[in-house]
DNA sequence: ATTAGCATGTAAACAGTTACATGATTGA
DNA sequence: TCAATCATGTAACTGTTTACATGCTAAT
């Protein structure tokens, strides 16, 4: 139910197509939230039919036409009501955890190739995130001050990658004194 | 396609059945996965076909049979094998962050109560790590040795919950001087 | 020539949630 | 008597991933 919703929000911030979406997606919000392409054109058909989006045609020079999409006052309606209640938080599901749960069955050279391969990929998401917030502190203090509290998400976003990246060290260390 | 090998790493550990392993995930391994017991059964009955569990009924006084799964010869090189691949991080999905990042949709108060709301829900499950924690703390010294890569995924669920506790203040209090 | 990006879609498989169903025991 | 715990299951639905499909442009 949530993914309707997560579109509903970049629309009202700012109408597009289901390409564009998939990009912003992408670029701002992959901290808390992902979907794939066909998730998303799925998700646009569905809120159009239902009366909460508009969707207008833009035809484009060598390139298949845009169908951009944007909020009706329904859409904002529904958008406006399901921000104000309560949700419940998410359950974890992290694999490599259940891994390294059944870690007994791993040499430790192994495990240690395992929790390197994870940091790895948790400093690149922090990475990615810090240059996020570098755009965000760049731009107009109007729309920065409009949009602070969609900007607290990133925050915690970088705090959660940074915990992730010290815990993967403080284990490889541990790893490397065995 | 975890889910089977969250089973099999249980029952690797310890044979039980379905009642049994749900408990066991709400005690030990509700930082990084969770499911139903319908989920349950329905993965027991599936790994049970594919040869990878052994079944055998117990016959209980007042109560029902228990069907006790535990794993075959295959099922634990199917573990094995699993445990040695590659797994990339888990994507987050986070409904929360979708509300304050359309959170100009809400009043301050309306959001001081939705980030209250979440700052308890993480507290409680804080608290209940450090239980199971000096729970482990406790137990057979053996044990904690065999299990000690088990146990830092319980390290790192208690480093995370902290860190989305000490976000939440810091925004309770930004929430709190507007 | 090949790869990457733009742009949209269908179909099938897999995973997860919610509701319903049964039936016994134990404790408040 | 009512709720909780033990113990197992079916059915329907919703959500997500993976594979396949088309066709154009721009850069290497």
């Amino acid at each position: 139910m949530s993914l309707r919703y997560a579109v509903l929000t970049l629309l009202d911030i700012e109408p597009g197509s289901g390409y564009d979406l998939k990009r912003r997606f992408e670029r701002s919000v992959s901290h808390f939230w992902s979907a794939s392409h066909q998730q998303m054109y799925r998700e646009l058909h569905k809120l159009h039919d239902e009366g909460l989006l508009d969707c207008t045609e833009q035809p484009q020079e060598g390139k298949p036409d845009k169908k951009i999409y944007s909020l009706t006052e329904r859409g904002r309606a529904a958008l406006q009501a399901w921000v104000q209640q309560p949700t419940p938080a998410q359950k974890i599901r992290e694999p490599f955890l259940i891994q390294l749960f059944a870690g007994h069955h791993l040499t430790d050279e192994q495990a240690r190739a395992a929790v390197q391969r994870q940091l790895e990929e948790h400093r690149a998401l922090l990475h990615s995130y810090l240059e996020q917030n570098e755009r965000v502190l760049q731009s107009d203090p109007a729309v920065q001050e409009r949009y602070w509290l969609a900007h607290q998400t990133l925050l915690l976003g970088i705090e959660a990658e940074k915990t992730w990246v010290a815990w993967a060290e403080r284990l490889l260390r541990r790893l490397d004194q065995q």
